[in-house]
DNA sequence: CCTCGATCAAGTCGGCCTTGTTCATCTCGA
DNA sequence: TCGAGATGAACAAGGCCGACTTGATCGAGG
C-alpha cells in the first residue's frame, strides 16, 4: 500500500464531504508533526497505535558487503516504533 | 509528546480554518487506514517517512526474567518499522 | 525528470523479547 | 474540571534474531 492509497482511504473515512487534496494536505501535516514531535521530545506516543521514538544507536564494528573489508561503523540516530496493544491484537 | 499535543501541532500547520475537532478526525481516520493497510497488504510505505510492514516472528527460546526458568516464545506477529534517509536526517 | 527507497551480496554483534507487578500518565465520562 | 478506568513504561537476565554496513540498479512517486 502506498501513500495514494492511504490517502483515498482516509478520505473515504473522513466522507466525501471532505476532498482528497484536503486529506492529503492532513497526511502531510500528521506526517511533518510526528517529525517535529521526534525531533522535539525524542518520543511520539498515540495511544491504540504505537510509540515513535529517537533510539541511540552505538558505534560497531560491520563489513562492507562487496570487498569483505571490515569497516568501522559510527554511532548513529534512527526512528524506532513499538507498537500498542491494540494494534498487535488487530494484525 | 501525546496524541493531544500531536493533534494541535496539525491543527496548526492546516490552519485556523480547519477546527482542533477535524484534526482530531483526520488523526484518528489516519491511524485506522494504516492499520487496515497493515491488515490487507501487511506493508504500508509512506515517502519521505518510512514504512511499516507486518512481520513474521518465529518461535524461540525465552527466559521468564523472574523465575529465571526457560519458556517457550511462540511464534507471533508484530509490526515493524523503518525509517527513510528524510526522517533519518531530520532527528 | 529527478529524487527517494527497496534490493542484493555476507558476516556480526547490538538490542529486542520474554513475565508480571508497580507506578506514572493519559483518556474520557460526568 | 475532576475522578475513575485503562494503557503503557520500567525492571530483572540472557539467548538468538535481525538490523546494519557499501553501492549500483530498478521501480515508483512527485
Amino acid at each position: 500500500m502506498n501513500k495514494a492509497d492511504l490517502i483515498e482511504e482516509v478520505q473515504k473515512q473522513l466522507g466525501t464531504e471532505c476532498s482528497k487534496a484536503h486529506a492529503e494536505r492532513a497526511v502531510n501535516a500528521l506526517i511533518a508533526s510526528i517529525q517535529r514531535g521526534l525531533k522535539k521530545d525524542k518520543e511520539v506516543q498515540i495511544v491504540g497505535f504505537g510509540t515513535f521514538a529517537v533510539k541511540n544507536r552505538k558505534a560497531r564494528m560491520g563489513r562492507n558487503p562487496q570487498t569483505n573489508e571490515p569497516i568501522q561503523i559510527k554511532a548513529s540516530r534512527t526512528v524506532g516504533f513499538r507498537p500498542g496493544t491494540t494494534l498487535k491484537d488487530s494484525v
